[in-house]
DNA sequence: ACGACCGTATTAGTTATATAATACGGTTAT
DNA sequence: ATAACCGTATTATATAACTAATACGGTCGT
């Protein structure tokens, strides 16, 4: 079962584009393996504390990316091959990290002062 | 007169909080200095292909913050210390960073990894 | 003083996001 | 089989973000 334990609802940013962030991170950790069980619209719903219906919208979305695989009134469940993990992986990993770069350089800050500045966030959780 | 020629407008983000970072970062950069001229609201909002009440929305927020002063009928200008300067920097620098590094931790991606992906992508724009 | 530009404000309409309340029919374990 | 759960769909409503069109009065260079 595909878990939403450690998640937490952010603000500013689409429920629905969350809800597709945190499959897409799972699968590209690899905490989220082949044919794992999705939870279902209406459990992840009361889990949330948000509308059935958002929740609907990011799995329709998942399932026409091909993430997961929905049969009506069965459970569903997520569909990786290696090739697809791959793929997801590259793609957060270099837009997370391009945003990064990208706001650390409009800031005026040197690669080094920005790579220590990420050390020491990666640490502790502050600079300084 | 603070400047727009870099500024790209992004998807899926608000315009004016867009434009309320271009202004911070240019400050915390030290590209925009005490009393600058800001662009007029008609102007930007040409510039920029949006709409005025757009620009409005983000200058009238700016001035809330003491960023910017405006005077009915003249120019606004930057308004701006030694202080509010680091203030804001380090406001930018902590947030951007540790959201990347959390996005980073979720992937499951080690810290010198991480490090170094940010150093290939910092000097190529690229992974690899 | 006068015209061009400026900040400010108002009203109306559109789109995206999210909620609310149901409803229908398929699957599955007992 | 039957009850519980599931995916799916519909209609209505609310709010934020953005656009559009317009208006009023203040500032400033000439």
């Amino acid at each position: 079962m595909i878990s939403f334990e450690d998640f937490v609802l952010g603000d500013g940013y689409p429920i629905y584009l969350q809800i597709i962030r945190h499959i897409k991170q799972g699968i590209a950790a690899g905490t989220i393996g082949h044919q794992e069980e999705v939870p279902s619209r209406r459990a992840l719903s009361a889990l949330l504390g948000v509308n059935p219906n958002t929740i609907q919208k990011a799995y329709h979305m998942l399932e026409e990316e091909g993430v997961i695989v929905s049969r009506s009134g069965a459970k569903s469940y997520s569909n990786v091959d290696r090739n697809t993990v791959e793929c997801i992986r590259r793609e957060l990993l270099a837009g997370d990290t391009r945003i990064w770069v990208e706001a650390m350089k409009r800031l005026g800050v040197s690669r080094d002062a920005a790579l220590e500045l990420a050390a020491q966030v990666w640490e502790s959780g502050w600079p300084d």
